[in-house]
DNA sequence: ACAAGAATTTAGATTAGTCTAAAATATGAT
DNA sequence: ATCATATTTTAGACTAATCTAAATTCTTGT
């Protein structure tokens, strides 16, 4: 049974996660921007994550850190009850998609196994977050999931939105009222190599949307196989 | 708006008021026997409680302290989220009514007021807690409710449980197998003055139970006129 | 009314998490 | 290959919450 761990380090390790997924490693300056803490600061609590016993993170001087299987192991749990209340704030308590985001990340924290258990069990189970996001299984495996982003995507090409970054209400509401939501099917109608605007047909929609690429680079996608 | 409380200050508020509802002054000594923490240290937080703008303390050396109304509002906030919180997990998650103090502990400091306020709705806006504790209503005005405790019945009087204390399981799960729950109707056969016990027949019991001094004082009950 | 004992407060120390400023190290452009 | 710039690390300091040990003050019994 591990030590509880405090807030502030399931943060820094749920962080890293979603930094580098597939363990490269993270740079303290990347970490620092992202938690919007100084590197200074940054540096202390990776030397002390990773001087923990079991050590949390592989650390490097100057060539940043890696989760080690057990730092995964905690921030792959951090994620899991992230997602699972979205969808529970959504469904049972009647949450916008866009409000949901602030509320879990303090609950994340703080619930307790049996919670856990029992809000994926009201739920059904779910493999997918209220923003299309797959959700570790109870044993910590992450389900396999598409990895491209809109953002790389061609004219000619079609796909199937998979998620959207969860974290900003402003964008997903944008998001929402374009159509664009996990599941939505569009074709890339143009391409603008100065901008990186792309042009989408979404099905179901009567106009044609131009996205920039701080968008496109938000939202991750299934490519359909040309038939 | 006032700045964000830690969850220290807010447990330290709530068990102020909890040691003394009608904000009757509390000393240090008692205050750090309920928190388990050293009188030293009580000493310390109540000072910069009671020096916080606005104060949320009125503290005299020597002679304990009061919650003042800024105070008084966090407490009751807090008791507020408590709750809801077990009637929440209780009625919606499926929890027993043991286990919920702990997991609602831990979750009354991070709950958002839209939380609190969807959970209410969901809850139909209840007034007593799963323990027949008093709810504080929105405006945290805590509703009327009676402060006698069984404790303090003879025999040939009748009343009716109306709460018990939430902290302890394995007390909750002793009360619930003697049929000691909110509501329940009970008339004293016996006091044995040497050991406080009492002898109860609870109705719709076949068996009277006997119960002692640590027990009685653990349950508020509203006492039945003689007709 | 005063001394013994109880309660409270003060003093000094510790840990977690943060900061700024300064020092060290790595990178990359010519 | 070297120097200017970036990044990272170290050093020193602060705040919140706790502790133990020592000092102070209050209360109570004779």
């Amino acid at each position: 049974m591990r030590k509880r761990l405090s807030d502030t380090v399931e943060d820094y390790l749920k962080m890293i996660y979603k930094l580098s997924p597939d363990s490269e490693r993270v740079g303290t300056g990347q970490i620092a921007e992202a938690l919007k803490i100084s590197p200074a600061s940054v540096t202390d609590m990776i030397q002390r994550l990773a001087n923990e016993n079991p050590p949390l993170l592989d650390y490097k001087k100057h060539q940043g850190v890696k989760l080690t299987d057990e730092g995964r192991k905690v921030a792959l749990e951090i994620l899991r009850h992230h997602r699972l209340l979205e969808l529970f704030l959504h469904e049972i308590l009647g949450y916008s998609w866009d409000q949901v985001h602030a509320e879990a990340d303090r609950l994340e924290h703080v619930i307790s196994e049996n919670f856990e258990e029992r809000v994926a069990a009201v739920l059904g189970d779910p493999q997918r977050g209220l923003h299309g996001e797959p959700i570790p299984n109870r044993n910590l495996e992450m389900p396999d999931h598409p990895t491209s982003y809109l953002h790389d995507m061609r004219p000619e090409q079609q796909g199937v939105i998979h998620s959207v970054s969860d974290d900003d209400p402003g964008f997903l509401r944008f998001l929402k009222a374009q159509g664009l939501v996990p599941g939505a099917e569009f074709s890339v109608v143009d391409f603008s190599p100065y901008d990186n605007n792309l042009r989408l047909q979404v099905k179901g929609q009567d106009q044609e949307i131009v996205l920039g690429a701080s968008v496109t680079a938000q939202v991750q996608v299934e490519i359909k196989n040309a038939s």
